[in-house]
DNA sequence: ACAGAGTTCAAACGCTTGTTTAAATCAAGC
DNA sequence: GCTTGATTTAAACAAGCGTTTGAACTCTGT
């Protein structure tokens, strides 16, 4: 029943997923006690109760996207971050970004987990949107929305660019939160590489588009 | 208490708002009644139970969504269907289309409602997301994709073209659903005409950039 | 081997849940 | 005005909920 960590990090992974499943209200903490392979009484000694968890896995999902994406978030935002940042090339690392996010995203069991959680925290905002959002979710839309700018020879701070940058983010967003509509209208039965594959190539497009004039 | 409509019409409204909130798991068919102002024996009488008054609101929805739309769906179907239809006459057209759709879905409170409870179906899909598809998503991005397939000269039943469709509709749904985000990002306190007025803008320019040749 | 803090366990606690019941109320038709 | 069917009501039902409890089980340092 038990896998390899302790109790505490497998009632992180348990809750995470059940808790995107069904929403907080929803979950039911015998179930998530259960998944975790641990006792119904685990949850009020580690984290203090349902919502502590809850608060405790808006941290825990931080940490795991730090970790995931952090070697090339690092690399893109010092990229960035260059005063001198040229069109061509703010647009072949927004083409890096696209590919590997966009496939991550696509793909990643772990990025399913992740993606549902935070949608459901984006219908009603509680305390653990502030701590993703202020954890990776802005840094990471400053961070695009300066590539963005860069390409469409904009100003990082407009409002333009901040708007631009959602743009894209929709496009990618798209296939992982209306995946049952991409299913159906697809007639794909899932998302495996090949149809990541599409995605990504569909993110190209989007970014190869970005800022042509007509 | 009381509204002016039937006691089976408050409840599916009130359902539709507590169900899109919390989810089904999460709802609470007693806070529904009351929201009503019926008793919470009336949800088994009409509906047969709390499953059955899921599943009517999934149709109330295509109802609402097509009695909405309706007239606006029907010009663009038309125009869609049309075998001689030219790039620059299916772009003007998505531009309407996106320019009508675009502020409705960033405005109404209906809309805002629908979306809601149509993204948790995405979300782990029941057969409510079957009623919804079939009674309206499909349809609705089947003509959306000609119309892109059009602006792009490409094969209306192409895979590339369903790709684009999606992610033409990606850039206006990530305002509706990633609300909380857009908001924080952009200093808005709400969406008003003035902030939907900058949205529509920025999904035109994305009409505008369809199909532009580098 | 022992002590003591840290952790897990089964059992029980109120309370809320969706559903059911049977009586009360309403709206027409004759 | 009474009857009949449709609708609404308050009350009760068992099952499930989050939380609490106190005893049992680790494990580490001495």
């Amino acid at each position: 029943m038990n896998e390899q960590p302790n109790t505490r990090s497998r009632l992180l992974e348990a809750g995470l997923d059940h808790f995107g499943r069904v929403g907080f209200e929803g979950a039911n903490i015998r179930a998530i006690a259960t998944a975790a392979g641990a006792n119904i009484a685990a949850i009020n000694y580690h984290f203090g109760g349902k919502r502590g968890l809850y608060l405790a896995i808006a941290g825990h999902i931080v940490e795991g996207i730090t970790a995931t994406i952090g070697p090339m978030a690092a690399e893109i935002i010092a990229f960035a971050a260059r005063p001198e940042l040229r069109p061509a090339d703010a647009r072949e690392a927004l083409r890096q970004f696209v590919k590997t996010a966009g496939r991550l995203l696509a793909t990643s069991p772990k990025a399913e987990r992740w993606a549902r959680f935070i949608l459901r925290e984006q219908l009603d905002p509680t305390d653990a949107f502030d701590v993703i959002y202020d954890g990776i979710m802005g840094r990471m839309h400053r961070t695009l929305t300066r590539l963005v700018a860069a390409v469409l020879e904009l100003d990082p701070d407009s409002e333009t660019a901040r708007l631009e940058a959602f743009s894209l983010l929709g496009q990618a967003l798209i296939f992982r939160f209306a995946r049952a509509a991409v299913l159906k209208r697809l007639d794909w039965s899932t998302i495996g590489e090949g149809e990541a594959d599409k995605i990504v190539a569909q993110l190209e497009r989007a970014v190869a588009r970005l800022g042509v004039k007509p």
